[in-house]
DNA sequence: GACCAGGCACATC
DNA sequence: GATGTGCATGGT
């Protein structure tokens, strides 16, 4: 189908034009958890700073984590912003992790797919996109992550109405793209490297490499 | 100084 | 169900 081809010659497009992502950077399932959270509306950069500081004082571990006092944790992931709302979201993906494997996320694998994202999104401060990313990224999950910038590319190209849903766009990859866990992690990280580059709320059309695939943009007022 | 970042929850209409 | 607002630091 029309759809298919497109979406795979963008794929191949972005992975000519920024080569292969390796997504997602963090040495451990528990990294990448905590990482999913902190990038929250924020940039990477950040990010890394805080996970710096957490690895500093060994926190990066569910146990020595939890054993962090509210503001200890505060002051480690304050460089990411939203650090008191932050730092309550990582209590309770901990909490979480101790009452369903006790810590050991290897556990987590005998758990559906399914089950594991219900329960996740059920945490406050657990919405869907984060949800996704720990799947995909941390437990290895073929499940399609949607971000801002898979929103924006998607709707300014017509592929997708404004004001689709979260599911909407998921199913856009999901019905079009072949089943595959390294496609759906690179194909995400590709779109956060264009969308950085080229979608922002007033787009930089200027060189950017969907529009050699998908045709020019509808300039939508931003979002 | 303004704009923006790899969201989410909650209030209000 | 859509739309608006608070949360907060740091880079460009």
């Amino acid at each position: 189908m029309l759809l298919d081809r497109a979406l795979m010659e963008l794929y191949e497009k972005l992975r000519e034009t920024y080569g292969p992502q390796r997504w997602w950077p963090g040495d451990t399932a528990f990294e990448v958890m905590v990482g999913a959270i902190l990038t929250q509306n924020t940039n990477w950069n950040n990010v890394e700073k805080a996970i710096g500081r957490l690895k500093e004082h060994d926190a990066l571990e569910p146990e020595r984590l939890a054993a962090l006092n509210d503001e200890e944790l505060q002051e480690l992931i304050r460089p990411t912003g939203y650090f008191r709302q932050k730092s309550a979201r990582l209590k309770r993906l901990v909490w979480w992790l101790g009452e369903t494997c006790d810590g050991e996320l290897e556990l987590l694998d005998q758990w559906p797919t399914d089950e594991l994202r219900q329960e996740l999104v059920s945490l406050r401060g657990i919405g869907p996109e984060t949800a996704d990313s720990i799947l995909l990224y941390a437990l290895e999950r073929k499940v399609f992550v949607v971000d801002t910038y898979t929103n924006r590319i998607t709707v300014r190209h017509e592929l997708l109405d404004p004001g689709c849903g979260y599911h909407d766009l998921q199913l856009l990859f999901t019905d079009h793209l072949p089943d595959d866990l390294e496609l759906y992690k690179d194909f995400h990280a590709q779109l956060v490297q264009v969308g950085k580059r080229h979608c922002r709320p007033t787009p930089v059309c200027d060189g950017c490499p969907v529009r050699e695939v998908l045709g020019e943009p509808t300039l939508e007022e931003d979002f």
